[in-house]
RNA sequence: GCUCCUAUCGUCUAGAGGCCUAGGACGGAGCCCUCUCAAGGCUUAAACCCGGGUUCGAAUCCCGGUAGGAGCGCCA
């Protein structure tokens, strides 16, 4: 039998870290035993489902490179199927028309919360034999709700959790069918699982409590349940539940943070999941070894420095071809162009090893692409003295005359240059640092200036001694 | 309130009754290296929620507490 799971966010909003998880446990499930992936946009709330947030959902899934192996289904589309499925289920009598109001509803959840109870439907339209149901009340349309089982239990077995078992003495009638005749979110889960085929149901474990009715309205079908997996939630860094309000983000503003995406992916596959000692996997590694045996019941705390620190990890590794895409990104949503400096690949080697993510490296790097707007003041307070001005503009006239701008030419130069002045490189090379780019921190002071170009490191140079000069003027 | 789920260093986790003096990773501390920032190397502190069983032996199995969480909609 092949494996299919499936992806089946609600568009309500973007797609978050918990769900990116999800799917990506989905996906790596499928892959891992040659089935097939789908993705599902469970949007029957017309009144919350936005294309924005369908929009949303594709643009992330693509980012991290999770595709669906057919074209995504909407549920909005299958209407006819579910009123199909509802008519049969009708007149097969595991189903029934039930009239009361919402009114009426309320009021008894109120009375069964009030005795301390577990609030639910009564059943009292629910047809039994020998028993004698209310008069049908003038102009209501009824709700349709399915006959689950009186007794007996129903048992999950639980890839994750292990084996779950409910009494059905627990369960109500629940509905679905709303009066407008619009099926509802559990009905149309199981029918759209049936009909997909699903063999595994991988989904968060806020849907443990779903996964009984469901299964009973699939064995009404006729239908065999899949396997499930729940997968627990994952916390913010405060062991509290992430919120709109408390740092839940989506996966794109991780993007904007500078994530690489198989960094993400990989930071997400060990939240919960583990292969002995191993913490990095490439997705061909992932695919072969993920396994649900391995997969965490209990719930996990996202933490920021450990996936700073995957991220670092694949920044400093990654082939350079899938790096300068996302950087040349990051540069530009920067207001920089890219053709205005040194290669986005040779930024990235002298970068990479020094940055934890692309923002910081563009951020450490937009003095490679525009001008200097001026300079850190701590930086230019200790590095940028009058001693210091003197020893650039010596230096300056020492590099205008390099026959060759390479770094080894650079390294020779400069090292050459302080030595003639009895100095650690220290000295020397902080004060071009700052001048050159603005703050003490850059890649070693000869590749910096390698990659910044003879021009532009000669005109920061001069400019750096006449900002010092004019310093000095506006203090006497 | 009822039902269901969960519980190993601060965090992610290894651990399928003896291999555990509880391992790895992030983060922390210290040292080395060093032109800055990093990277790298070495060292180090840090955990089995509590109580009962079962067993020759329990982090591991069972029961009970406790603590967290989820669900109980004509939402998904």
């Amino acid at each position: 039998m092949t494996v299919v799971t499936r992806f089946a966010p609600s568009p309500t909003g973007f797609l978050h870290i918990g769900g990116a998880r999800t799917a990506l446990f989905s996906y790596l499930y499928a892959k891992r035993h040659g089935g097939r992936f789908l993705l599902r946009i469970e949007d029957t709330d017309r009144e919350r489902s936005t294309q924005e947030a369908v929009d949303a959902i594709f643009e992330g899934m693509a980012w991290l490179g999770l595709k669906s192996d057919v074209e995504p289904i909407y549920q909005t589309q299958r209407f006819d199927r579910y009123r199909e499925v509802i008519a049969q289920m009708l007149a097969a009598g595991t189903a029934y028309r039930c009239y009361c109001s919402k009114e009426e509803l309320e009021q008894m959840r109120n009375e069964q919360i009030a005795r301390k109870e577990k609030p639910r439907y009564d059943g009292r339209w629910r047809p039994e034999p020998g028993k004698r149901l209310p008069p049908v009340p003038e102009g209501v349309q009824p709700v349709v709700r399915f006959r689950n089982p009186a007794d007996g239990q129903v048992v999950i077995p639980d890839l994750i959790k292990g084996e779950i078992v409910f009494d059905n003495a627990e369960l109500d009638d629940l509905i679905i069918a709303r009066a407008d005749g619009t099926p509802t979110y559990n009905f149309c889960v199981v029918v759209d699982d049936w009909d997909m085929g699903i063999t595994h149901v991988i989904r968060g474990d806020d849907h443990v409590n779903n996964t009984p009715r469901q299964i009973n309205i699939l064995k009404a079908l006729g239908a065999t349940p899949p396997q499930y997996a729940h997968v627990s939630m994952i916390l913010g860094a405060d062991g509290t539940k992430l919120s709109k309000r408390h740092g839940a983000l989506g996966v794109m503003e991780y993007r904007a943070m500078g994530f690489l995406p198989e960094a993400m992916l990989n930071y997400l596959v060990r939240l919960g999941w583990s292969h002995g000692d191993q913490e990095l996997f490439t997705r061909q590694e992932m695919i072969e070894k993920f396994d649900f045996d391995h997969v965490s019941a209990s719930p996990a705390r996202f933490d920021m420095e450990k996936a700073y620190w995957v991220n670092h990890q694949y920044l400093k590794t990654a082939p350079l071809d899938v790096v300068v895409p996302e950087f040349d990104w990051h540069l530009r949503r920067m207001g920089l162009d890219p053709a205005q400096g040194p290669r986005l690949e040779d930024v990235i080697l002298a970068q990479r090893e020094r940055c934890r993510t692309l923002l910081e490296m563009a951020e450490k790097s937009h003095f490679f692409y525009a001008d200097l707007t001026g300079y850190n003041e701590k930086d230019a307070a200790k590095h940028l003295t009058a001693d210091a001005a003197e020893l650039l503009e010596a230096l300056a006239s020492v590099l205008a005359g390099l026959p060759a701008w390479t770094a080894e030419a650079l390294h020779a130069a400069v090292n050459g240059f302080a030595e003639s002045r009895g100095l650690g490189l220290g000295k020397v090379a902080q004060p071009i640092r700052v001048a050159v780019a603005g703050m003490a921190v850059s890649p070693p002071i000869d590749q910096t200036l390698a990659l910044l170009g003879r021009t532009r490191t000669l005109a920061r140079l001069t400019a750096a001694v006449e900002h010092v000069h004019g310093k000095s003027r506006a203090n006497s």
